[in-house]
DNA sequence: AACCTCATCAACCGCACCCCT
DNA sequence: AAGGGGTGCGGTTGATGAGGT
């Protein structure tokens, strides 16, 4: 097929245009996108082909799945932690792009946002305002749930499952669940400790605690009155989170959330890529998925997700 | 049925970094 | 050392569909 190379075509790709794309990571593998332009195979650029394979085209990317319970914890824990790296978060979470992560988080913000807002103005006369109030409402309650993980039957995770059966996959379709990659403790129960975390948050800076630090429940703190209503709610990490309190970018901000060290687990033993130089600890990498679903047949597969 | 609002997803853009010359 | 090309990342936006009024 012969193409216009003046031309730089954008928008939705057709399938054409993926099979190309596909044929030539076949041949040359996830690499030399300009080429594709260069040699005429496709109209597009290379950042958009580079885009179109990351994010769609891949192996055993999870297409269509919503995000599970224990996938949305482990990017609340990671958020916390490395703050917007969504690249390095999605390391974390096979299967799941950077652009996923950064989808999941910017509506997961908006509907906080939102419920927060509604929360704090109940007295609304619109019949637009009343649905949403009601229907954040639910939301909230959700969200609440997603934050015990143990213990909750929340819908989310209930969705999470019944649509997990219908998942599409990448074009070579996965032939046995994906592990979610080596997580520490800090998506076990101690999450309780997370309602200390942020009322640490209120009353002393994330900046002052050293890094790393192992969170501790404070049971003793004691709150205004004012604080109270929120307080309630406060065992939510979202909430925080809403209210873009902590610059989680800043070294040291949301260290203290019990990430252990085995999240920087060595024996993860792929570096990452030449461009984390400077960020010496190695988490699972998606280079494996730029390769063959069945170099994943080495990872062993975890006999209970739920069991965090 | 029409309209509205929201959630989700796909894709683009700008910037920064890396590597090569 | 400097410049340019390629690549990766994060922010943003537009399209679309779902669900409620």
């Amino acid at each position: 097929m012969e193409v216009r190379r003046d031309e730089i075509r954008k928008g939705p790709w057709k399938a054409e245009e993926d099979e190309v794309l596909i044929n030539h990571v076949k041949k040359y593998g996830p690499r030399d996108w300009s080429s594709i332009r260069s040699k005429g195979l496709l109209q597009r650029t290379g950042k958009s082909c580079r885009l179109r394979w990351v994010n769609k085209l891949r192996p055993n990317l999870k297409i269509g799945c919503k995000f599970s319970a224990e996938e949305e914890r482990v990017v609340i824990e990671l958020q916390g932690q490395f703050g917007n790296k969504w690249a390095k978060i999605a390391t974390y979470l096979p299967g799941r792009t950077d652009n996923d992560v950064k989808n999941f988080w910017s509506s997961r913000q908006k509907r906080l946002a939102r419920i927060l807002h509604s929360n704090a103005t109940p007295s609304c006369s619109s019949s637009t305002k009343s649905w949403k109030i009601k229907k954040e409402g639910l939301a909230f309650h959700d969200v609440h749930n997603l934050e015990a993980p143990p213990l909750f039957s929340s819908s989310i995770e209930e969705e999470s499952s019944s649509k997990a059966q219908s998942c599409s996959s990448s074009y070579i379709n996965n032939r046995e669940p994906i592990q979610m990659a080596p997580l520490p403790d800090f998506i076990k129960p101690e999450l309780s400790s997370c309602s200390g975390m942020l009322v640490q948050v209120k009353e002393e800076p994330y900046t002052q605690l050293p890094f790393p630090q192992v969170l501790q429940p404070q049971p003793e703190l004691t709150f205004s009155p004012a604080n109270q209503e929120l307080l309630a709610r406060i065992d939510d990490p979202y909430l925080l989170d809403a209210f873009g309190a902590v610059d989680p970018t800043e070294p040291g901000n949301g260290a203290q959330l019990s990430l252990g060290t085995s999240l920087f687990d060595p024996t993860a033993s792929c570096s990452y890529g030449s461009r984390d130089v400077k960020n010496p600890p190695t988490p699972p990498d998606t280079f494996f998925d730029d390769f063959p679903a069945d170099m994943f047949d080495h990872i062993e597969t975890l006999p209970n997700l739920s069991g965090w």
